[in-house]
Formats: structure tokens, C-alpha cells, sequence
DNA sequence: CGCCTCTCAATGTGATCACATATCAAATCC
DNA sequence: GGATTTGATATGTGATCACATTGAGAGGCG
């Protein structure tokens, strides 16, 4: 277990140390940036919400490990600002139980336990098997035209080997589903038992990786399949079973050997 | 709208000022802390646990108005303190969507749309029914007795007509049965779900004791005795119906007249 | 009279300093 | 030699200052 936060682990845009230019004005001075804010009503992000978003990705993709300890300097100096965006950003991973940290102690990504996970995968079935058969419920064609072209890149991706691409290509597909839903809270209770989840699902997707050659690793991307063609059937219980099947599947690689 | 925070609506428990001392010195410093600190491993508190266990509170039991705006500088003049505890207390609310903040602009208590409840009913039906289906699957003895006893509190609370009182009891029956579900996570999504809601259930359960006369107050303990005999007998869905028909209860006052 | 612009106070965000606590290792005692 | 204590360093938390953005009201123009 790395006991310091390595710059890769993060996938920084850019460290881009030496200069001793403060980040907001490489963000809010940055010529793309201006024109952004010319062009749409975009939110305009803080340097905070850049940070939460860094984290939050990495949680997600499984970059960063269970029990490994994140120090706030380490993480201000990795994203080369002061401390003040990244204890706001770690106090909104906190809160959403992503990351977990005691008062005046450092702030870790929680450990993987046998409780923990089974926990996180009964409350996933039940609250991403509710979302699915919302969105099952009022289907349009623009949905599943997006659901089977995120299908085929994620086994496209599962074939490759690259465990970055498929988590992220994975993620893309539930997560358009998911939003399809229409229901705000669905999606953000979603939104937070995935950053809990992210860094034990990356050790299954690589252990199944590991025991099978590259023309057998869709074994995922066939659940999708089945997601996708019961939604296309308007058959709600059917996606419910399917999105279960592919939920469990990840889960009972991590039980099989903790 | 009250346009300032009013120091009723937080129910401070000390303002205290004219002394130039600092809040962390008042509660580290204070003796009771002190003996805490000896007696049991208590988990130390900071001076934004505080605030946001208060903040947290006035939202449950609705002291905070919809719509209302938090402004940094105001709630640390209330609380006493710098902003930075109430800057992180904040942050942490909103990560729980129990507040509503843009970039650079002033959060909010999240504004009551028809949208929004209905959002809000759905996903409490389904996370606490199945928070209560497994705690029920799993009843014991001391669950029972401390859900009699809650059940009680709560009667003679709404009998008194003490709005306050009646919240508070409303919300220890309901997370004594939560919190004996077993599922950390089930019971992190159902606090989050409870601060979001608590600004509006306020105006339920005062729109339904202006309408009756105290002695017919009870029909939401009712309810709550419906649950409590269902896990007598071990029935897990009545269980869930009789929970269900108490949200229900709550919710239709508001969809009544928004 | 209505709309726009300009200005100023209010407010959120970032940086830096100060300090108490936690953490770890060397030193000490039994 | 092992457990305990005592140092020094690392680290989270709170306070304060600085600054850009927001929002509303006064003033001016069409």
C-alpha cells in the first residue's frame, strides 16, 4: 500500500510545476475558459469542484486504493494549489461516504471488508434495480440507440485488455440508463454508492482479465446486451434481472477470493 | 422568507457574546468536554461538527424555510465562530443535497416543487420500506420494547400540539426501526433523504394539527402502532404497508394543498 | 416612464498563518 | 530485550486577510 499519493493515480491534466502560477488563474485566465463562459451559460467551476471532480473520477476508476491514507498538503501540492479547495473537496467525498475520515486524523479510502461489500452490493441491487425499471418504464428510441452504442464500445474496450477504458466504458452505459430514470435523488444516491464502490470493483474487472483470454472478456458486455434488448421489449422485469445479473456478477469475483 | 438567519430557527445553545473567546475554547476548554474526553473513547468533536450537527437539526425539524438563504458570514456571526467551520458544515450539507449552492452564490434551503416531493416520496418508499423489510426480518425482543416506548413518546407528543416535540419523537421511532436494518449504507441514503425532506414535512404536520382538535391528533401514531404490532407477529410485508401508509400520510398533506 | 449602465456593498472562494493533536521513532526504564 | 515514555515531525482545524463575482439600487439616457 503507497504511503504517498502518486501524481499517476490522480491522471493530473497537468502538474505543471516550476511556474509559480496560481491554478485559478491557469483556469479562470486559460483562453479556452473565457471563451466557455462566452458561449453558454456553463456553471463556472472553482478550483474545489475541479478537485472534487479529479478525486471523484479516480475513486471511481479504481486508481486509488482501499485503506490508502490522502493527506491534504500532498494533494494540494499534487493539484498545485493551497489547502483550501482540497479540504472542501475531501469534506464532500466524506459526506457522501465515499472517503472516510475521523475528526483531526487523516482522511483514507475506507478498507474493503466482507461486511462492507456485501452491504454495498445489497443497497446497489435495490437502488440501481429500482432506477432501471423506472427508466424501462418510459423508454424512448434516443435512449436506446445511446444505451447500444455504449454497449458496443464497452466490448470493444473489454477486448483490449484496458481496464481504465472498460470501467469508464462501463460507468458511461449504467449511468445513461440510470439518468433516464428522472428522478434526481435515484441518481445522486447512485452517484454515491458508485464513488464507494469504485475502488473494489477495478480488482474485479482485473482479476477476471487475468483469467481469461482478450475473445472471452465480454462476459459484462453480454448482460448489457440483455439490457438492452429486454428494454427494447418493454419487458421491466427482465432489465431488472439482467442489471441484477450484472451487478452480481462483479460482486461474487471479489467474494469468490477476499 | 425571512431574509436573515434568525438565532430561534438554529435554537442556539449558547450565543453568548460580549465575550471576545473563541467557540473552540468554550467546548474543548469546558470542563464536561474534558470529563467526555476521560470517561469514554467519544469521538472528538470539531467546532464544524457541531455546526453542522446543528444545521442538520433545524432541517430535520423544519426550522429552516424553503427557499431560505444560508449566508456564511451571518451563520458564523450566530454560531460565534470564524467562516471555516461553517464554510465545511455546509459543504457537507450540500454534498448531501440537504442544501442547494451554485458557484460563487449564496446556498439555499432548496425550494418546495411539486416535482421535487414527488421525487422525494418514491425514493423514501422504496429505501426506507426495504430499510424496515429488513430490520423486520431480523426483529428482536429490545427492538420491540424501544419501538413501543417510541410510539408512546410520540402520542402524547402530538397530543400536546408541541410541533417540535412531535417531530423529534416522529423521527426516533422511525430511525430506532432504521437503524436496526443493519445496512450502514441504507441508513447514510435515509439521513440524507430525511434532511432533504425536513423542511417540508414541518408544514405537513402543522397544516394537520390546525385542522384537528388535539385528541384526534394521533393518526399518524396509528401508524406507527400498526408497525409496531406487524413485527410482533413477524408479517415482513405489513411491515412495509403499514411504514408505506405513514409516509403516505405525511406526503398527501403536502400534495393536497402546494 | 421604462430600460440600461454604473457603482458599491454583500458574499463566496482561495491563500496563508497559527496552533493543537496525532503519528512515528529514538531513547529510557524495568 | 521488550514495553513505555518522550521527543520531533507531520497533519488536520480554525482564524484572518485578499480578491473576484454577484446582486441590488441609484443614476442617467432614450
Amino acid at each position: 500500500m503507497p504511503r504517498r499519493i502518486k501524481a499517476a493515480q490522480l491522471a493530473l491534466p497537468r502538474p505543471k510545476r516550476g511556474q509559480p502560477d496560481r491554478v485559478q488563474d491557469r483556469i479562470l485566465g486559460d483562453r479556452a475558459s473565457e471563451m466557455r463562459r462566452a458561449v453558454g451559460p456553463v456553471s463556472r467551476d472553482t478550483v474545489q469542484d475541479r478537485v472534487y471532480a479529479e478525486l471523484g473520477d479516480a475513486l471511481i476508476c479504481g486508481r486509488l486504493q482501499p485503506g490508502q491514507p490522502l493527506t491534504i498538503r500532498d494533494l494540494a501540492a499534487a493539484f498545485d494549489t493551497s489547502v483550501m479547495p482540497v479540504r472542501e473537496a475531501l469534506r464532500r467525498l466524506i459526506a457522501e461516504k465515499a472517503l472516510e475520515g475521523q475528526a483531526q486524523r487523516s482522511v483514507r479510502v475506507p478498507a474493503m471488508t466482507p461486511e462492507r461489500l456485501a452491504d454495498l452490493r445489497r443497497t446497489r441491487l435495490l437502488v440501481e434495480g429500482h432506477a432501471a425499471e423506472l427508466a424501462a418504464a418510459h423508454v424512448t428510441p434516443a435512449l436506446l440507440a445511446a444505451l447500444t452504442a455504449a454497449d458496443a464500445a464497452y466490448i470493444k474496450a473489454a477486448e483490449t485488455g484496458d481496464a481504465d477504458a472498460e470501467l469508464l466504458c462501463n460507468q458511461r452505459f449504467h449511468f445513461t440508463l440510470y439518468e433516464a430514470c428522472g428522478s434526481p435523488s435515484l441518481i445522486a444516491i447512485i452517484r454515491s454508492l458508485w464513488l464507494q464502490s469504485g475502488p473494489y470493483i477495478r480488482t474485479a474487472v482485473e482479476r477476471h482479465s487475468d483469467r481469461h483470454r482478450p475473445s472471452q472478456r465480454s462476459a459484462r458486455g453480454s448482460f448489457h446486451t440483455k439490457i438492452v434488448s429486454a428494454l427494447r421489449k418493454g419487458d421491466v422485469a427482465a432489465v431488472r434481472r439482467a442489471l441484477e445479473a450484472d451487478l452480481s456478477w462483479a460482486f461474487d469475483l471479489l467474494d469468490s477470493r477476499t
